[in-house]
DNA sequence: TTGTATGCGTTATCAG
DNA sequence: CTGATAACGCATACAA
């Protein structure tokens, strides 16, 4: 914190004013002499004050920082949503304490206490692939923090939340899938009890039904976490027959992944297999064929998140509130009808 | 902040005792009556006691915080090194603000003014693609706090940086290019006072003059901000005679642009014109054929620069340093010398 | 071993 | 319009 700091005492001193008129007149409070106030604020000036937020918050009993847990950093759809919570947070004058749980319930819950201690006011959470309950929790709801789930979330009550309807985003994927031919559709799926993974198989599960599609469990895979091989799952997928025409992935690494391979393969893609990703990260249009996907509404996943939390702060007793978006299909090559119809001619 | 916290007081009235033997005791420090501290220990416990960082901040003159700036969070170097960082402060207790410049100097230079006033230990700071001098920096120097700049740095004395020597990368590529052929190598730069941008072009200079390869003006071109199509510079190059047999680009985002614009073309790469980007991104494992690129330890950048400047918070006496590290050359198809020897024959 | 008093930098509540 | 004083939650020198 450096070693000297000019305080609101040592204008008042130079000044031969008191303390409570200094600050006033820091803060251009009205009943303050606009001379003084002047005097003040050119003293200020000269000495480099700046105001102490610590000693602020420690009055205010509220700090203007927000806390913020994902579950990594460095992936494109987390690192867009900081972007926009960031901004968001800043209109509105809050800083923000960004961490990250390494996809570790225990770094998570550990990162909640420090949190807390920080007296942050309030919490932007979207969970790790390891959480199971929201015992995590409860010490918000005791210190009567505020915070929104987005994204990865857990059916808690009374909190508010943010999501991607990813149910109808998938089950439009394989409605897609099977209007340009597909009957046998694979899902490569994300870590089981992840709210989004579940959502995801959920809206793949019933498109396929609704459309007269065979659920075969063998078509069915997931990754226990982000880290793993995604090839693995491919290959798995392709050691046994019949092969699908169809694959839905959890993410676009996965995706390109198995484009890769089937193109090693001499497996055409689109005509022989469709393949349909998710996230919409910038590899998706590099690949070749451009990958089809889904793309997450990150910016407004930030913005309405942070927006509601800090409505929340400023108003304790506002309801919670569920916001759910809507994703978009990006169609790509890597699902094109004319060119696995012009194959069958 | 919640509505009625916990207080050291709190414990001490419920416990008959004074607040500095609750002090002492949940601090456990000596000189404290074993059976006193088991009594403080289980109140706090039931009472969820949470000590107040901010009330300790004030007396301690330490927040345990640490600012960081980026130009954008949303970038795959800057959000692997904000993951190294975030990591290696929490290892030693401190939490990350973080704040993006969204490559603007005017928005840097107020954030350093918020971080400072939020009484941050120190700062880490790579500086947007505007900023021009070290103006903004001279609050952190009255203040006496301490800052390492990372990455895109400015020429300031007296002040640790962690840097990649980008211009031995460059020159390096260049290098490579040369033995496998290339006479007439392009270079599509970054805003053109970034030191990053000028330490790329001088390693690519550099190299130009160690091979006796010809300087061409016309070959040399630049972006003004990272957000510019990339695709703009790619055409230029190639609308005029006579082309290039190699690309040198910021980044791989360009190098990407510039492959598929090729492909389109009908000019095969690496055969006719080989490429080299900058980053490692995703994308470049992804595109066709795969890019060379210049890797950066982005991992080492964050969690050096982190350790230099929590080994300058705790010891402020200890002199700066400047570390420099290497970034990796990942040879990929993009410039496969066989390939290219082989449509000779 | 424990308690008292004071201070960290600021704001708020009075009284003047 | 201005000033004295207490308070925020905690730590620490000093006294007991």
């Amino acid at each position: 914190m450096g070693k000297h700091q000019t305080t609101v005492k040592d204008i008042a001193r130079k000044l031969h004013i008191s303390v409570s008129t200094v600050s006033r007149a820091l803060r251009n409070l009205p009943d303050v002499n606009p001379e003084t106030k002047k005097n003040v604020h050119e003293m200020a000036e000269k000495l480099n004050y700046e105001p102490n937020y610590i000693a602020k918050s420690l009055i205010n009993k509220r700090t203007n920082v927000i806390g913020v847990i994902v579950p990594l950093i460095a992936s494109s759809v987390f690192s867009r949503i900081l972007t926009a919570m960031h901004n968001t947070a800043h209109r509105h004058g809050f800083q923000l304490m960004v961490c990250q749980s390494n996809e570790s319930s225990t770094q998570e819950s550990e990162l909640i206490k420090q949190l807390v201690s920080f007296k942050i006011d309030g919490l932007l959470i979207s969970v790790s692939s390891e959480t199971k309950n929201d015992e995590a929790f409860e010490i918000l709801n005791k210190k009567e923090i505020p915070y929104v789930l987005f994204d990865r979330i857990l059916p808690i009550n009374n909190v508010s939340k943010v999501t991607v309807d990813e149910f109808q985003c998938v089950f439009t994927a394989i409605k897609h899938l099977n209007e340009i031919g597909c009957r046998r559709i694979a899902h490569i799926g994300g870590p089981p009890h992840l709210s989004i993974s579940k959502d995801r198989i959920n809206g793949y599960l019933a498109a396929l039904n609704k459309y007269n599609m065979e659920i075969d469990d063998r078509l069915i895979l997931h990754c226990n976490n982000f880290d793993e091989d995604p090839l693995v799952n491919v290959i798995k997928l392709f050691s046994q027959k019949p092969y699908p025409d169809g694959i839905f992935t959890i993410n676009d690494y996965t995706a390109v992944a198995a484009i890769k391979y089937l193109n090693k393969c001499g497996v055409r893609v689109p005509e022989e297999v469709s393949v349909i990703g998710f996230n919409n990260d910038p590899i998706a249009e590099v690949v070749e064929p451009t990958l089809t996907t889904i793309k997450l509404p990150c910016d407004e996943i930030g913005t309405i998140a942070t927006d509601l939390l800090i409505k929340k702060i400023n108003s304790p007793s506002s309801p919670p509130q569920s916001v759910t978006l809507h994703g978009d299909i990006i169609y790509r090559s890597s699902s094109e009808k004319a060119q696995l119809t012009s194959s069958f001619m």
